[in-house]
DNA sequence: CGCTTGACACCGT
DNA sequence: AACGGTGCCAAGC
């Protein structure tokens, strides 16, 4: 169930040109909120499509975060061969917000 | 309507 | 630097 909430991250995520990174802090100063959870909620309960691409939404910290699958993101690795081929430069799960970190403001 | 969960963030120790 | 506890918000039950 597609709530607005969730419109507004998809729009956001969708937003994030390839080759760049956003993270959950980012998109919640975007919506005015502080909902950083919630965000990553809405991507998981709905993978709207393969129009958001929710590899691309990193914890502010740079670290990959999670992915889905039941596990502590199991499928993360994938996430990051996502990002590595699409131009960015992972190390140890973590990415390099000085430079992949695309703001919307 | 209220409690629990969660792909988070921030502060203190 | 690493770990723990606390806060925020939305969705699910």
């Amino acid at each position: 169930m597609t709530t607005p909430f969730q419109e507004k991250v998809y729009l956001i995520v969708n937003k994030v040109p390839k080759g760049k990174v956003t993270t959950y802090k980012e998109i919640a100063i975007v919506l005015n909120t502080k909902a950083y959870q919630a965000i990553g909620q809405a991507l998981k309960k709905n993978v709207n499509a393969p129009i958001t691409p929710c590899h691309r939404v990193i914890r502010s910290d740079g670290n990959i975060g999670g992915y889905k699958g039941g596990k502590s993101g199991k499928y993360v690795s994938t996430k990051k061969g996502l990002l590595i081929s699409e131009g960015v430069v992972v190390e140890n799960n973590k990415i390099k917000l000085k430079k992949y970190l695309f703001k919307f403001y």
